[in-house]
RNA sequence: GCUGCUGUAGCUCAGUGGUAGAGCACUCCCUUGGUAAGGGAGAGGCCGCGAGUUCGAUCCUCGCCAGCAGCACCA
């Protein structure tokens, strides 16, 4: 039934077309070099198949291949050649899903034999003559009866199950490229050529069907796709200047830390990476005066703690159980080490009646933590068996939480920035369907949290991001996390702000109220960096190992061209320590040229050159790292601004 | 934890069914050289751990441990 639409185009122009017109007839009708050049249209900003009737009113842009919006597409028809090439090279794989993925796609295949790297050629030529074949990608809509038949036939079974799931009353959906076809919810471009030749299989893994770990496991293949070789190469350089900026890579090389199989999970720190820590504790540490109360509570507790706590339940796959080693000791006493300060911090309220006007009390610790996290998830210094925690727990009532919660904020948004973080996410995770605490409580809790959260945007002038996570709070109360972006376009969850109804309940924790009744505090939970260590491995790779004069754990090294200055290069370097900057003297008899190469390696940011011009002038030459530029100063001069720059964010803040 | 891969000197990596090699780093000697590698000599290894096959295993097989990638997990 023939019938007029009107279609809206990018210059403005309105059209009315049969409603049966598909994109390619259009693309046609506009030119010949776009008709040759389209490879899908969007209505609406959707994308669709260029074959596609345009069926309704709406606005309507043609896309060629080089517009953005085709890389999906060009992903997308390469995990669909990709499926294609495996099953011609090994009949009998079954085929699951192919999604598009950022830089890429991937494809799950079932099959006995797993694939290895070595396989990557063969079918990555293959994928070639598949495109060189230049099929057309052509859709049909199949019965259910009749998808579930043809798979099963070919003993697909997981497309089987695939077309159970599709919702009733949406379309199943058949693209073919040749013989080969797939369900697919599409779109996709003309014909395989179009997908070019920009792409590389990138590695294989194993990933649980429909990932659940209580499904078979798959293997899949991860591949990338680009518009053009260009495009391509660009980001295979991107992956190895990632690589270079590896935390664990930086930590050997400038020689940080180091893990062992001892220890696994748990990190050996050297002199200078210990420096950064403490540099970092100390820092928030001066950030917490005149707020906070520090406190340390045990590292191993009888578990019994631990019950009460309610961890010993639901978390004791996680825990490390601690109890005398000595076969015939008496006090068999079972222990755990602490995997989370907070029962400790309750334990120190409780200490002593608190009254009302003692609220909020915030007790915060620099609290190491011991967790046995599953050995597929650790990874350096960002996932660890033991760390520590910038913890704190605020006990107080509930009208103080949202000024307690922007509180908080501020505190972690102005931490961030000193470390050169300014674009941040906070994320409202509201109350899962698993949960404890009255209804009421809820409702009131996230109602002050929705409105914190837009005053979080309000004050920021819309420059902090904000977002809601329905359903993904703790059982415990709803939260804010924070997320960070780094020097790379990578996002971080570091802070995070907890209401906890259960915990105060749990351990009868207090105050007693104007009335002289006892009444339960609400208890928040709330770190900055939330784990010192991968926060730090955060920092190396922002910073790529060059951090800022203020947190490098060697800021100065002074060296010598030959002996002759090497009493004047020592009391260069007496007048930076004196100055509280962290300097080093390096006298080896060795060329400046190498000298300056190994600190540059070390990515020391200063060098100071000493010579005899030096010493007889009572100056140093500055040499920057990065930089091939040297400066000459007089002594004086450069530990004054030495000494300025090296000043912590904050402390120069509060002397204004 | 699951799937796959890997484990040889401090680091990066060769290599062989008959108990091992390179470069850098390290030590010593020579060299005093103006901003990213001066020269020479030397030292350094239970070839991840345990069992098996074998006359003989660093190499082949199995188990364990650890690491890497992904998945799952991170309340």
């Amino acid at each position: 039934m023939a019938e007029t639409v009107s279609l809206t185009f990018p210059d403005g122009s309105v059209r009315e077309v049969d409603n049966a017109t598909s994109g390619a007839d259009i693309a046609a009708s506009i030119s010949k070099s776009l008709s040759k050049k389209a490879v899908a249209y969007a209505m609406d900003g959707v994308l669709r198949d260029l074959s596609d009737p345009v069926k309704r009113d709406g606005s309507i842009e043609l896309i060629t291949r080089d517009d953005p919006r085709a890389l999906e597409l060009i992903r997308h028809d390469c995990a669909h050649v990709l499926a294609e090439a495996v099953q011609e090279l090994w009949p009998g794989t079954q085929v699951t899903i192919g999604p598009v993925i950022e830089n890429g796609f991937y494809y799950d295949f079932a099959r006995n034999e797993p694939f290895t790297p070595e396989d990557f050629p063969g079918i990555e030529k293959k994928m070639r003559e598949i495109i060189d074949r230049n099929k057309p990608f052509t859709k049909d809509v199949w019965s259910r009866e009749k998808a579930k038949q043809v798979f099963a036939e070919k003993g697909e079974r997981y497309k089987v199950e695939l077309i159970d799931a599709i919702p009733e009353g949406d379309d199943v959906k058949i693209y073919a490229q040749g013989d080969w076809f797939d369900l697919c919810r599409g779109p996709h471009m003309v014909s395989t050529g179009q997908i070019g030749k920009a792409f590389k299989l990138m590695k294989v893994a194993g990933a649980y069907w429909r990932g659940d770990a209580n499904n078979p496991m798959l293997t899949r293949i991860y591949g990338t796709a680009w518009a053009n070789q260009e495009q391509l190469e660009a980001y295979l350089h991107m992956l190895e200047e990632a690589e270079k900026r590896d935390h664990r890579r930086l930590g050997r090389e400038m020689d940080l830390f180091h893990f062992q199989e001892e220890g696994p999970g748990v990190v050996f720190w050297h002199s200078k990476g210990w420096r950064m820590f403490q540099n970092l504790v100390s820092y928030m540490r001066r950030r917490l005066q005149g707020e906070y109360e520090e406190v340390n509570a045990p590292q191993v507790l009888d578990h019994s703690l631990w019950q009460t706590s309610g961890h010993w339940g639901w978390y004791k796959e996680n825990m490390f159980k601690v109890e005398c080693a000595d076969e015939e000791a008496e006090d068999k006493r079972t222990f755990a080490l602490k995997p989370m300060n907070c029962p400790g911090h309750v334990q120190i309220f409780k200490h002593g009646l608190k009254s009302y006007r003692d609220l909020p009390i915030r007790l915060a610790e620099f609290g190491a933590v011991h967790r046995y996290e599953p050995s597929g998830a650790l990874h350096g210094l960002m996932r660890v068996r033991g760390f520590t925690q910038d913890d704190a727990h605020i006990f107080c009532v509930e009208d103080q939480l949202a000024e307690e919660c922007l509180k908080i904020n501020d505190l972690i948004l102005s931490a961030y920035a000193d470390f050169g973080f300014d674009q941040i996410t906070v994320c409202l995770s509201t109350r899962p369907e698993k949960r404890v605490g009255d209804e009421a409580l809820w409702d009131h809790a996230e109602k002050i949290m929705h409105r914190v959260l837009e005053q979080i945007a309000e004050r920021s002038g819309g420059r902090i991001k904000t977002a809601i996570n329905p359903g993904d709070g703790a059982f415990y109360g709803p939260k804010f996390d924070y997320y960070l972006r780094d020097a790379i376009g990578r996002e971080w969850q570091c802070g995070t702000t907890q209401l906890d109804f259960n915990m105060p309940e749990r351990f009868g924790a207090f105050y007693i109220d104007k009335d002289s009744e006892k009444k339960q505090p609400v208890m928040i939970h709330r770190a900055i960096c939330g784990s010192m260590e991968r926060f730090l491995g955060i920092l190396i790779e922002n910073y790529a190992g060059q951090f800022p004069l203020w947190f490098a754990p060697t800021q100065v090294v002074v060296t010598t061209i030959t002996s002759d200055a090497d009493e004047y290069a020592a009391k260069v370097a007496d007048r930076l320590k004196a100055a509280g900057l962290v300097a080093e003297l390096d006298l080896r008899n060795e060329k400046i040229n190498y000298k300056v190469r190994e600190h540059s390696h070390a990515k020391v940011p200063v060098i100071l050159v000493c010579g005899k011009r030096e010493a007889e002038e009572g100056t140093v030459n500055i040499r920057r790292l990065g930089s091939r530029e040297q400066n000459s100063l007089s002594l004086e001069e450069a530990v004054t601004s030495l000494a300025e720059e090296a000043t912590p964010p904050d402390l120069r803040r509060r002397r204004g």
